[in-house]
DNA sequence: CGTTCAATTGACTATCGTCAACTGGCGTGG
DNA sequence: CCACGCCAGTTGACGATAGTCAATTGAACG
């Protein structure tokens, strides 16, 4: 994907951005740059000097403890940018790694934000973004701390489905998800056995096919009901389209 | 806690903030108020149009579950603006409650943004607030998922103890900390029986005590060393003056 | 073909939840 | 003044969910 149409479909998803301020984003001092899978792209401790718009490929957020376990604390693709919040809190309480290879635009930080204040509508809509990654997190506390396992991975496929709708990384009612079952059980604060179960139960019950580095959604109402998932708080512009009120995407 | 108090030590906490730009705050059309314990301040689905100042008291910020179990995600004191997130994403995807009976003053959105604009640097600091906002939550992710129970409770005592004392609210080892056992299982994902059981180990290691609405920490090293306690994630401009380096704290 | 890494399985253990009973303080009202 | 109820805290017994350990399978790749 390139610069614009990333830039252009995340803004899109989230508010409205003039021709002009993504022109304006453009035209920022940008360096592309590449990262192979497992890449520590920004670590823990380090004091962050730009920010990463994700062009292609997938990255997460982890937060390593000392006995060596990891916890996920976010997935992201396309158009993402992971380390947004660095731009005011610069430095780093957890890495930045790339789960597959990518490609990535790197945003210096004193442009960027002299940019947020000669045009308010940018800064607002860069500020609601990192109000939505918020908002992802609380989600997740709530479902790690009040739901069993299989719910809760339910909740983490439908949240990567409908973000990925949004800006049209979905194919009907497939989407690229390359993530191992560890990363998956990093994320949901399992063992890779009990993720490996809790799998394997919404396979059994037919809801989605996760392989091959894809997830196939086969039962969105029933995926959504297991998960007790409600899209407001991502924050979309847009009604994610294969919504309770509207047809189940083909299977 | 007066308003000027409240705004100068929470962000003096957090960054710089002139005396002009306090003044441009404080001159905000606010409107003070008052809540009872167990006020539901800003439901869950409601669209807010201004933000709430906590002047006295405590607050918690909670999602709820069809089954009736509850998640607390926050909890918040004098300074604080809970629901500062509502500015941009005004549709709320959780509650606002008062822990104790509080005052709070409410600032319009209008105002505020336009005073965000007008003032980057005001702009910037409250981007900032709500960019710790969220670092806490990735923090509590990582402790949800990857500790044990009594672990993660020595951790939220750090957290309520640094972020307390930053703000001038914690008086030698001992801090007000009005919260219930079953408060606190909500807030850690536990039930109110474990709860109990973790608080008695700490309890027992002569780590904190708890009770009569106050926390004591005995022995902040090792309650820090069991949590893996690192506040660099608070994001605070001062190093807390009970820190690792320096003298624990009269005991 | 070996090697490697992800996925899978079984057996056992540990952490945590549920249910139910009981305690103790505290305020209210007879 | 005392009886009562209420609520937070506490305890024991038991069950459920999830972790650990270890072995095996299977696909991808040189």
């Amino acid at each position: 994907m390139n610069l614009t149409d990333a830039l252009r479909r995340k803004f899109d998803s989230i508010g409205e951005l003039s021709e002009k301020a993504v022109a304006e984003l453009e035209s920022l001092p940008l360096v592309e740059t590449a990262a192979r899978r497992g890449d520590e792209v920004v670590s823990e401790g380090s004091r962050a000097t730009s920010c990463c718009l994700l062009l292609e490929g997938y990255m997460h957020r982890e937060k390593v403890f000392l006995n060596g376990s990891r916890q996920i604390l976010a997935f992201h693709f396309a158009g993402d940018i992971p380390d947004l919040q660095s731009l005011h809190t610069p430095t780093m309480d957890h890495s930045l790694v790339a789960t597959t290879d990518c490609r990535i635009a790197l945003i210096p930080h004193e442009p960027l934000k002299e940019l947020t204040h000669r045009s308010p509508a940018i800064g607002d809509l860069l500020w609601r973004d990192s109000l939505i990654d918020a908002a992802i997190f609380r989600t997740w506390i709530a479902m790690m701390g009040r739901k069993p396992a299989v719910d809760h991975l339910a909740h983490v496929f439908c949240e990567a489905f409908v973000r990925m709708a949004a800006v049209g990384l979905v194919d009907g009612n497939r989407a690229r998800l390359p993530l191992t079952q560890e990363q998956l059980a990093d994320a949901l604060g399992l063992s890779s056995v009990h993720a490996n179960r809790s799998l394997q139960e919404l396979r059994d019950a037919a809801l989605v096919r996760f392989d091959g580095g894809y997830l196939t959604v086969l039962d969105w109402s029933h995926l959504r009901d297991r998960a007790e998932f409600n899209p407001t708080y991502l924050h979309l512009r847009h009604r994610p389209d294969f919504d309770p009120e509207r047809p189940i995407p083909p299977s």
